[in-house]
DNA sequence: TACCGATATGTTCGACCGTACATATCGAGG
DNA sequence: CCTCGATATGTACGGTCGAACATATCGGTA
């Protein structure tokens, strides 16, 4: 038997969901791109999709996190607050060392 | 702002479901409990799905994980196989491993 | 001022999933 | 040999969620 572990982890504010890997990815495309709709593209997702992940990802979050503008030739476009940019670093570092901890410790133990 | 960082973890082989927190909790009441019915009961789920969750933790194990018996005045019981009384000892103690891991540093990030 | 490309939303349909309900089976003990 | 309590399964229903489709709006630029 090949076991493996696998695990999630996510943000949450009062008990609601902000965001987890995929929201990560996305707002990395957003950061790099500036546009929503060439982000999720980027990460395989649809508009329309994206748009409500950020939706309730800003409404539960305390904390702005985008900076949208409409029109103009280019239509508009979507940048990243200072803070959004923290969040990332943030839950990047943790993502890395809870999945280092689930590395080495899993090697020890599940062997059958 | 007040976020709080959450994961889960589970195990799978060969890409499929085996069991998360929740199918360790009623594995740990059948330990006690002897009976499918009784742990079923005593973490809140129906039969079928204690059942169904069972059915499908065995199929993708590659391990022996219960014995049932049938009839017999008791009606029958489960009981868990030593391999599965492993997987829990191994489970629970990654799982402390993790959420200490995102205890402790999550009080470094995420201040704002 | 008409156009274009991106943001902003509502809505509907189908897949998936857990829940609820129903039933069959087994076998020690009275 | 009949009862009782637990295992073993099928099925139908309802809610949730993403996908697909349809618009509305905005505002530099040609």
């Amino acid at each position: 038997m090949q076991l493996e572990v696998r695990s999630k982890t996510w943000l949450e504010a009062d008990g609601k969901f902000i965001m987890g890997e995929h929201g990560i990815a996305l707002l990395d495309a957003i950061d790099e791109l500036g546009s929503i709709q060439h982000a999720a593209r980027r990460v395989g997702w649809s508009y329309r999709r994206a748009w409500g992940y950020l939706k309730t990802m800003e409404q539960h979050a305390g904390v702005p996190i985008l900076v949208t503008s409409h029109g103009g030739t280019a239509g508009g476009g979507t940048r990243l607050t200072p803070q959004a940019r923290k969040l990332l670093r943030d839950y990047k570092r943790l993502q890395k060392m809870v999945r280092a901890t689930i590395q080495r410790k899993s090697r020890l133990l599940f062997s059958y």
